[in-house]
DNA sequence: CCTGAAACCTGTCTGC
DNA sequence: TGCAGACAGGTTTCAG
């Protein structure tokens, strides 16, 4: 599930909580429990538990899909990858548990106040960093959509740095982060930019069209709570607003030709052959 | 530098 | 009905 709009979503649940669990934010951890311990990227889980304990949550950050708990001491950066997820329980107590509570529970913070926090990943892909310099995890990350620093000429200038095919160039997080397959197929969709052409081909009007056309979708997608798909329902709809991914032979809401499913870099990639030519603007 | 394949995992869907 | 195989939102590593 997790591209930007979902992290962020996630992000924005636990910082403000809900009618049933209160926020993240000066919640002090009094235990830890550990199912599945590759989950856990660094350190050691005696280390992690001994230091955790103890520990307040001042501050919820995101960079991409990274969530990023900042502590009065340290920074916890969760990754949830295909399938990872955090859920504020009001059932999880104070003390450190022997079973989880819910199928493919993880790891779990509990709280001084009764409430945790809890790392439910069915494909065991996600994976938490504990760590006293956050740059020493996402440091490679390339550009956050939304850095205000990231403008249309410099994104024109790190396309034509290289000469990638768009679609798995969209996907590397090390040159944009944030964007997973459904938001890339989106954007380009909205951009009319072909998934297989060269990122050096772009002119200047195309590359500040697909940066516009990526902030929108990514913003649309942050409105509607993200996209809830398969077993991860976090109370986004945006699925239902697909133009074009998961649309194979469905009318283009644009043209009406049916929408094509090709592979590119492994990926299953979505796209209209009218609205995005592969050969327009190549120059 | 770039591409493709494989690996890490479990659940679901498709087709025989 | 049962079962093998393909496939899924992500990322890293390695071979060519």
């Amino acid at each position: 599930m997790p591209e930007l709009p979902e992290v962020e979503t996630i992000r924005r649940l636990l910082e403000n909580g809900t009618a049933d669990v209160p926020s993240l934010i000066g919640q002090t951890i009094s235990a830890v429990s550990l199912f599945w311990s590759r989950s856990l990227a660094t350190p050691t889980p005696e280390v992690f538990a001994a230091f955790l304990k103890g520990r307040k949550i001042t501050t919820l950050e995101r960079r991409g899909k990274f969530l990023i708990l900042v502590l009065d001491e340290g920074y916890l950066i969760f990754h949830l990858r295909m399938s990872g997820d955090l859920r504020t329980d009001p059932a999880l107590g104070s003390i450190q548990r022997i079973n989880p509570i819910l199928p493919h529970d993880r790891l779990y913070l509990h709280f001084d106040s009764g409430y945790g926090l809890a790392f439910n990943d069915t494909r065991k892909f996600g994976r938490v960093w504990l760590t006293p310099d956050p740059q020493a995890v996402i440091s490679k990350l390339g550009p956050d959509p939304f850095d205000p620093a990231l403008t249309t000429g410099g994104f024109y200038e790190m396309l034509h740095a290289t000469k990638r095919q768009l679609k798995p160039l969209l996907l590397d997080q090390h040159f944009l982060a944030g964007l997973g397959n459904i938001y890339t197929d989106e954007s380009l969709f909205l951009a009319g930019i072909n998934p297989l052409r060269q990122s050096h081909t772009l002119t200047a009007n195309e590359a500040e069209n697909l940066l516009l056309s990526i902030r929108q979708v990514l913003n649309l997608g942050i409105a509607h709570n993200g996209a809830s798909i398969d077993w991860v329902y976090r109370g986004g709809n945006f699925q239902n607003h697909f133009k074009v991914y998961q649309q194979t032979n469905n009318p283009c809401p644009t043209c009406g030709a049916p929408v094509q499913r090709i592979n590119v870099g492994q990926r299953g990639t979505h796209f209209c052959p009218h609205c995005q030519p592969l050969t327009k603007g190549e120059d």
